[in-house]
DNA sequence: CATGGGATTGACT
DNA sequence: GTCAATCCCATGC
């Protein structure tokens, strides 16, 4: 990515993230859907303020923030925004694209449409862990690279975000419109 | 030190 | 549609 891409308000960098290349190892996914969280709303875990677990989401714009969700799935976020600001894009799904093979193998033999729809999901089919929290998305295992030449234009819809039980009116959910690979469908279109 | 909740998924009715 | 699984860590006693 450009530098200073992720030292940027965090609803431009999800929206800008959508259609853009997740990468671990062998396997590689497109995004095509996002979600904003910033410390000024209770949904985010950086709301409760600095702490050891949200001291990555503080840290440095353009780091991977990994952690466990419901005791079982690892989520992947970004972080984004200057030091001293907990703000970060979840990414939600991939459009799968390299490593398919593996990554049926590690999520037991999906249809392509469910490899990847879901920020749980993601991360078992490319072998994210919690070991990748703190790691760089520019040169880390794990890295986010620009839009291939096919998503340049892509058209992004806007909807509420999911799973979550305050501030649940934000519209801050972005999505390659017309997706197959969402983990649900959008509401609202912008 | 004990407790409870969560940015979810998958299996089941 | 409902519901359990399961663990990190923030909070409170």
């Amino acid at each position: 990515m450009k530098p200073g891409f992720y030292d940027r308000p965090v609803l431009e960098v999800a929206r800008d993230l959508i259609g853009c290349l997740v990468q671990h190892e062998a396997c590689a996914g497109v995004i095509v859907e996002a979600e904003a969280y910033h410390d000024s709303e209770p949904a985010c875990h950086a709301f409760a303020g600095l702490t050891p677990r949200t001291a990555t989401l503080f840290g440095e714009p353009g780091l991977a923030y990994v952690y466990r969700s419901y005791g079982v799935h690892a989520l992947l976020n970004a972080v984004t925004e200057p030091v001293g600001v907990g703000a970060a894009v979840l990414i939600r799904a991939l459009e799968p694209l390299e490593g398919i093979e593996l990554m049926r193998e590690r999520r037991g033999l999906e249809p392509l449409r469910s490899l990847c729809s879901g920020p749980g999901k993601l991360t078992q089919a490319l072998g994210i862990g919690l070991r990748h929290n703190g790691v760089d998305l520019e040169h880390g295992a794990v890295t986010i690279a620009g839009r291939p030449p096919a998503w340049r234009d892509v058209q992004v819809s806007v909807d509420t975000r999911i799973g979550i039980t305050k501030a649940v009116e934000l519209p801050w959910r972005f999505c390659a419109s017309g997706s197959r690979y969402l983990s649900r469908p959008v509401r609202a279109r912008v």
